[in-house]
DNA sequence: CGCGGGACTATTGTATACAAAACGACTGGC
DNA sequence: GCCAGTCGTTTTGTATACAATAGTCCCGCG
């Protein structure tokens, strides 16, 4: 990860806080106060806040009463919700990016599948590798759709817990499963079929969407 | 629109900045001052820092080299993809709304619809409370689909200048076009049929989206 | 013994002062 | 005359102090 450790205060605090949540270490619904974080992060409540009004529009936090902030606790239609939204907004990004995807994105697309395949070759693949190259699959997808908003839409639904929580529970056939869509997709794409796009990556994200129902029933 | 003034500062500098960069008094694109936007709202800096953190998010301002701010200035791109993230969304909430609306809530819908039409049925119609109807009409379509965090993304979408800006510019027949077209999804929603709504909403929102572009040419 | 009111406390909201960083302009050297 | 470096100014980022407010707990009264 090796992050430089951003010279702003308020980032440090948002990526500290949020690591806290997605890693269970502040329990979801939970009640936290400001000072207590300001002191966890070692900032004052100012950059606490600034970090706060982020994830609170990632729904990471949510305030009771207009006042207390509580950490969110997803319900099972929660998560759902999510991935429904997610498969839409990302199957629509799919076709976006078929349309209009350049040769180099394409190339990288290859690139991080075959580093997410080589990783599954491996006799003990390392969930954690499989995951980042994953995400870095489809943020490159995202990209390629070249639309800002969706982007910064999708941003906030991806990473949320879901697939941290759950990674770990697929089958090593369910992540062999996810690199052949992937290659698939790279197929749409080179063939800039919007339609034929979209419909693999509708059925990508639902296909996990039930994995993870499963898993976690 | 007398508002109550609410009590936080840092919701009415939300509200008045915002309500300035809609109203173009601001000017698109160009670059404003935390102290600046204090003097004018009559607060100290943090509430409008507090307040652009959520402009930001909305995407009505940006931040050039991570630092300075700038109001937002959207292209025709932007507004087309505007539309097209609007349309998908809010037709995928009239097809969940038909699923699961409460026969009070249809009501409603009526009600408000009948409004409209009423207004529109005047000599002068106000255009001020027509937009009011169809907001609040579009509201009640997303509240009946009963998932946050749809109800979240459309709410940043659909107030964001677009409507404002061009219902001006619409012509009377566009307007009852808006009410018959309210009226169909409403039949929809009775039928529970989610895929009409869908189609309706799909429908209703891509043409005003070809009504404002015709319009602002 | 239960209920209401009021003071106390904890927590958020706002202002101000200060530090750091970025932008711009000026000056000096080449 | 042009480029680069540096200094000053502007603007953002952070800390701290203070105000307002919501939540609670306890006491007194019915």
């Amino acid at each position: 990860m090796s992050e430089p450790a951003s010279a702003r205060a308020s980032d440090r605090a948002y990526a500290e806080i949020r690591a806290l949540i997605l890693a269970g270490e502040i329990a979801p619904g939970a009640s936290v106060t400001e000072q207590m974080l300001a002191e966890i992060v070692g900032v004052s409540r100012t950059p606490v806040r600034d970090a706060l009004r982020r994830l609170e529009a990632e729904l990471y936090i949510r305030r009771s009463g207009s006042k207390r902030l509580l950490v969110a606790d997803w319900s099972r239609d929660d998560l759902a919700e999510m991935f429904t939204l997610r498969a839409m907004l990302e199957a629509h990004a799919a076709a976006r990016a078929a349309e209009r995807i350049e040769p180099s994105a394409l190339v990288e697309l290859k690139e991080t599948n075959a580093r997410l395949a080589a990783e599954l070759a491996r006799p003990v693949p390392d969930i954690a590798v499989f995951l980042a190259e994953n995400r870095r699959f489809h943020e490159l997808v995202i990209n390629a759709a070249g639309s800002p908003r969706l982007a910064g839409m999708l941003g906030k639904l991806v990473e949320q817990p879901v697939v941290r929580r759950t990674a770990a529970r697929y089958s090593a056939d369910e992540l062999r499963r996810s690199e052949r869509e992937h290659a698939e997709l790279i197929l749409a794409l080179e063939a800039r079929d919007p339609d034929w796009a979209r419909a693999v990556m509708t059925a990508h994200i639902r296909r996990a969407f039930h994995a993870f129902s499963a898993a976690s029933r």
